[in-house]
RNA sequence: GCCGGAGUGGCGGAAUUGGCAGACGCGAUGGACUCAAAAUCCAUUGUCCUUUGGGCGUGCGGGUUCGAGUCCCGCCUCCGGCACCA
């Protein structure tokens, strides 16, 4: 009976459905292994991305099970978003049938790959019964101060008259058009998720997670330690206060710079002489796309007329207005020290400004500006300091005097949540003239969209666009009121989900603390490496908040965090608009989604990037078929031979072989797991040509199944129920090696002089190093190589 | 510019603690089977030489060591992330 992998593959997927094989309950009694994949935006087809994440969730699911722990493996929709709102501008359909359609297509595509989930626990956000729970968070968030509206800038872009998310942003285009995006004043909805930016940083700490990412976090949050201090505008009684990482440098200020939406700005120049100049500069900084502030790293800047006076001297130095000065850093004003930072010394240059070093460049430097550490220079009582002493003690002077003060800055801004956009979470808010801001009652909840007309944005979310949906009684005076027609990030959605799993049906509760308590922390989390930063931050401050709540126990959502490489194509990360998207579904009818599953696992390291080659499947699939022709006694006839040396020797190779695969699997390179099981069927096939003993093949066949249960689970579960073995194989333990029938009576031992091999030689595992070395030197290969003293060691393995 | 990662056959990759470099697979070549093909099976497959053996070989240049793909110093190249963050 030939290797038959449509029907076989139909009908384990099946079985395991109807049996409930892989759906769980609470089970204190057990150990729990919380297991996820990062639930896939439902684009309709599964891609090859998905096929690596889901194949190494899903060997990890049957593994753990086979373990003995109480395995929850779950699967959901990240199903607000762009594309079904682009499709329904498109076409006209209703980005909820669209986005349906969508998941169950993929859905179908999931099973296909042979991966169990408990879909009892499917959560799809898009649906009203998960983002009521949203607006509750939101309303959460709102009562506690962290959530809060205010005007900010934000990406828009001039052609598609949108405003686009930080992410849509590529190297400051529009990543649908192509257009220059330039920034734009609105007012939007932000979470303050600066509020945890310590915790955030500290908690990194305790996680294993893969150092890059840890590494990209750390940086995203970008805690630096410095000085605020502030100055006085010389002739007037303004002042403002500067933030720099380099006080110890004061001395050497030449001039000060304020960015050009700096409030203190307006106040400078107003009916000043260089007014004109000022606004059309603030202006064109205004209106400049990215690309073009940053045009050469040209600096561009104008002078205000005023002059700022240094605390630390007493100089005056000239103000300037200047965007590369940022606002959303710091204080957005700026001493500038040409000799120690490189920006400040092109402005200087530029505009002719003195430049004065305090501190001691090493010798024959030729540099520019130098931001090494050396001693003070020209700074008074700094001088002969290095860097660190000398910003201690500028900061203690600072403080002597009650200017300034020792400060922590973050990188981190808060989180902006608002998109003018119809297809996410309502903001669950109304705005009412008398009242201001009122939040809609929870009873409430959830606030759902109404259908609309057109779904293309104009600038404004097209929620906006329906009267009977904007415009209600304000909760609070009943007084006439406008809903907020914004929607929220998507990002929103996916900072909880993994707790909703937990109770997806439940009505009352966005999730049961209990059972989240239970299953919490996630202990393997499987996900691409481009969230590194935004979902994987976003989680971890809604999990830190939902912790200050008592809602949840753990700070820290995910444990454990292995993050996959990607899957390229000759020419090129795949993608459909480049056409160079291989569809697994091709794979399930050619060569059947275990022979693809084995693929993935095979092709090389799982954090590495892979090229996908089409001819890798036939491998995986001839292996596959060769398993199959030696179970099922195809490959060779058995006989009674009982030839207790290589009998021995097979079922030794079996047990050896189980206990690489289960190192391999426990630390993550299935790759070199396949391998081994491919290198033991080469072996047992040798074993059957000589014509092998019925009950060895039959004992090696069945190891050989329980290791291929996880990764090729079709094809094992079918030959372990034509093979009549107990059970179901997916309910079977996972067998333990025979430390006996491992360990080797006899090993090679090679002989190396000066370190180069220059013979092999059998011996028995137990020889004494006397023995080996006197053995060692009697070989004819060694001894030309002898001719002078040697100091040696023996090697055997 | 800063941070992180990686360079090994024709290709994907292996070598887990400094100890047989190239496991396993793909591809290729030759053979068996076949009227023929496919499938399958067997063999060979880093490179060079004076081939029962030996030299060279893990991006480049040094170093440590009896011994280095692995450790140290200095480079080069590629990939990823962040980027006017004071």
């Amino acid at each position: 009976m030939a290797y038959d992998y449509q029907t076989i593959e139909a009908k384990w997927q099946k079985r395991w459905a109807e049996d409930h094989t892989f759906e769980v309950e609470e089970d204190p009694t057990r150990p729990k292994f919380y297991n996820v994949c990062m639930y896939p935006y439902p684009s309709g087809d599964i891609h090859m991305g998905h096929v690596r994440n889901y194949t190494y969730g899903d060997l990890l699911t049957r593994y753990k099970t086979m373990r003995g722990f109480n395995v929850l493996s779950p699967m959901g929709w990240d199903s607000f978003g762009l594309p079904a709102e682009n499709a329904a501008i498109k076409t006209g359909v209703h980005p909820r049938i669209f986005t349906e359609n969508q998941i169950s297509r993929m859905r179908d595509q999931i099973k296909r790959l042979g991966a169990v989930y408990d879909w009892r626990r499917e959560v799809a956000v898009h649906r009203p019964d998960y983002y009521r729970w949203n607006q509750w968070l939101f309303l959460e968030l709102y009562d506690r101060g962290l959530a809060y509206k205010k005007n900010a800038p934000v990406n828009w872009c001039p052609k598609d008259q949108t405003v686009l998310a930080n992410e849509q942003v590529v190297d400051g285009l529009c990543e649908r058009c192509d257009t220059p995006v330039i920034k734009r004043d609105l007012d939007q909805w932000f979470f303050k998720i600066t509020d945890y930016a310590q915790q955030l940083l500290d908690d990194l700490d305790g996680l294993e997670w893969p150092e890059r990412v840890v590494t990209m976090q750390r940086n995203w949050i970008g805690r630096s330690e410095g000085c605020q201090f502030t100055m006085q505008v010389a002739d007037t009684e303004f002042s403002f206060e500067v933030y720099t990482t380099r006080p110890d440098t004061a001395f050497g200020m030449t001039f000060a710079v304020l960015a050009p939406e700096h409030p203190l700005v307006e106040q400078l120049i107003a009916g000043g002489e260089v007014e004109s100049e000022a606004r059309a500069y603030i202006e064109r900084a205004r209106n400049a796309s990215e690309i073009e502030r940053l045009a050469d790293g040209d600096k561009t800047g104008v002078f205000t007329g005023f002059e700022a006076i240094n605390p630390v001297n007493g100089r005056r130095v000239p103000i300037y207005i200047a965007d590369y000065v940022l606002m959303g850093y710091g204080t957005g004003a700026i001493m500038a020290v040409p000799g120690q930072d490189q920006r400040d010394w092109d402005f200087a240059r530029k505009y002719g400004i003195d430049i004065i070093r305090t501190v001691q460049p090493p010798d024959g430097w030729e540099g520019d500006a130098y931001t090494g550490d050396g001693p003070a220079i020209n700074s008074e009582f700094l001088d002969g300091l290095e860097m660190v002493e000398a910003k201690a003690r500028i900061i203690e002077w600072f403080e002597e005097r009650g200017i300034g003060k020792g400060t922590v800055n973050f990188r981190l801004r808060d989180w902006l949540i608002s998109r003018q956009r119809y297809w996410g979470t309502p903001i669950p808010m109304v705005t009412c003239s008398d009242c201001g801001l009122v939040p809609v009652p929870r009873e409430e909840l959830p606030v759902i969209h109404p259908d609309v007309e057109d779904y293309a944005p104009e600038g404004r979310s097209p929620l906006a666009g329906v009267d009977e949906f904007v415009n209600v009684d304000c909760p609070k005076c009943g007084g006439p009121a406008q809903r907020e027609t914004d929607t929220m990030d998507t990002f929103v959605d996916s900072s909880w989900y993994f707790l909703r799993y937990a109770d997806a049906s439940n009505e009352t509760e966005a999730f049961d603390p209990d059972k989240a308590r239970y299953w919490m922390p996630l202990d393997q989390y499987i996900g691409g490496i481009e969230h590194a930063v935004l979902h994987l931050l976003y989680a971890r401050f809604i999990t830190k908040f939902l912790h200050d709540m008592d809602m949840v126990d753990v700070v820290e959502p995910f444990a454990k965090l292995f993050t996959q490489g990607m899957i390229v194509l000759a020419g090129g990360k795949m993608s459909k608009s480049k056409g160079n998207v291989v569809a697994p579904d091709e794979f399930f009818e050619s060569h059947g989604a275990d022979a693809l599953r084995l693929y993935h696992l095979f092709i090389g390291p799982p954090t590495d990037g892979a090229v996908w080659n089409d001819n890798g499947v036939d491998g995986t699939f001839r292996f596959l078929d060769r398993v199959w022709r030696m179970a099922t006694g195809e490959f060779a006839e058995t006989t009674e031979r009982d030839e207790t040396g290589a009998d021995r020797e097979v079922l030794a190779d079996a047990h050896r072989t189980l206990q690489k695969v289960t190192s391999d699997i426990e630390r993550f390179t299935f790759n070199t797991a396949v391998a081994a099981l491919m290198e033991y069927s080469n072996a047992l096939s040798a074993y059957l040509r000589e014509g092998g003993r019925t009950e060895t093949l039959r004992e090696c066949v069945r190891l050989i199944l329980l290791m291929l249960s996880p990764m090729a689970p079709h094809l094992a579960h079918e030959l372990w129920e034509r093979g009549g073995y107990d059970g179901m194989l997916a309910e079977q333990a996972w067998p333990d090696w025979d430390p006996d029938l491992v360990r080797r009576d006899s090993v090679t031992m090679v002989v190396q002089v000066n370190g180069k091999v220059r013979d092999r030689v059998g011996v028995s595992a137990d020889i004494s190093e006397a023995e080996a070395e006197a053995l060692a030197r009697s070989l004819e290969k060694v001894r030309p190589w002898l001719e002078g003293v040697t100091v040696r060691k023996v090697i055997a393995r």
